[in-house]
DNA sequence: ATCACTTTTTGTTCTATATCAAATACTTTC
DNA sequence: GAAAGTATTTGATATAGAACAAAAAGTGAT
């Protein structure tokens, strides 16, 4: 059985019926196609996106116009870049669907308007931000800095073991941050 | 003239005067040496300091007990651990002054209570957490996995250029996550 | 000023991973 | 099911930075 928004919200922090009911009330319900961007650089991202199902990567583009992936999400995740929106800045990077994706968004305004609205959501916002960004970004560092590329495939591919099947061997060694024939490599046992 | 608590408070996001009232009551003010432990792994980080004046360093030690800086906060910074803080889980890394500091302190319990009792004050932690934990985080992931050991170095220097006196070859050949032989070459233009 | 200690620099060799090139395998599409 | 396109593997060479070793320069303490 699917998971349903409304898990994933009191999933992060119980809220009271009421409020659950007004933060319902600005989520839209979203299906995409494979490929969609759901951000491009230079345009502040608007969105939060909770997606139910599907699998999304972020990456960057640089000015040669190589592309390296910073991160994957698969399945029920939250998904934004999370500078650009919490700045309402220019974002940096993409974001972009790699399957065909469900998902729920909600927008930047919106939040505002609810965090000053209901203390409950304000506190249930907290836990998101806590569990959600930032215990993910702090292993990602530690994995950049401690680890070397055979270490961090087995890692990912500990965290997500279908990984092989949904991405291609390309975006996983730019997530990777070596080259794809590395990552062959590494595969293969010869590393 | 140096900076004070309020100010830092009051600049993140502004409170009602009775709620500052209630939150400065919260915070302790010390003085510690250079190379106290503000947190050691294996205890949960139950501060969070305001520096107005100092140096700290955030290291991890490995099996081998080799030290490696994962970060560097300068004066008027916010320091913690913030998986460890959040989660109230032990911690994996430690923090140590590198020199003698100024801060004020406050508790994890008294967090949550003003954030209970505060609609306001949950709104304050929101922009705490956003501007100061986030936006630093996204960009040293990206310096990891982007830059080369002399352009980390450089921008290092960019950031605070005073760093050299500050912070010792060894400790900020950790923090780049090369070797200190590496950052002395790249100091001489050998690189 | 001298001895002990720490920090930084220099030299040499080694290794993980990049880069470039080509071959093979796998997918679509007509 | 053959041709075209895409993804993956294999091979050869180059390079940034590590590792180890030792010299040189700084920094105290007595």
């Amino acid at each position: 059985m699917k998971i349903t928004l409304e898990d994933i919200i009191q999933s992060i922090y119980l809220l009271p019926e009421q409020v659950l009911e007004d933060v319902l009330g600005h989520f839209q319900h979203l299906e995409y196609p494979k490929n969609y961007f759901l951000l491009k650089p230079g345009k502040p991202c608007k969105h939060l996106w909770f997606m139910t199902q599907g699998a999304v990567r972020y990456f960057y583009t640089n000015d040669q116009g190589k592309e390296t992936n910073t991160w994957f999400s698969l399945d029920a995740q939250i998904i934004t870049d999370t500078t650009s929106f919490v700045k309402q800045e220019p974002a940096q990077e993409s974001i972009q669907l790699i399957e065909d994706s469900e998902m729920f968004s909600i927008e930047y305004v919106g939040i505002q308007a609810l965090l000053q609205k209901h203390h409950s959501f304000a506190l249930w916002y907290i836990k998101l931000v806590e569990l959600h960004y930032i215990s993910q970004i702090e292993d990602r560092i530690a994995d950049l800095q401690f680890l070397d590329a055979k270490e961090r495939y087995q890692k990912l591919l500990n965290l997500y073991p279908d990984i092989t099947n949904r991405i291609s061997l390309g975006n996983l060694a730019s997530y990777l941050n070596i080259t794809q024939e590395t990552l062959s490599r590494i595969r293969a046992g010869k590393v």
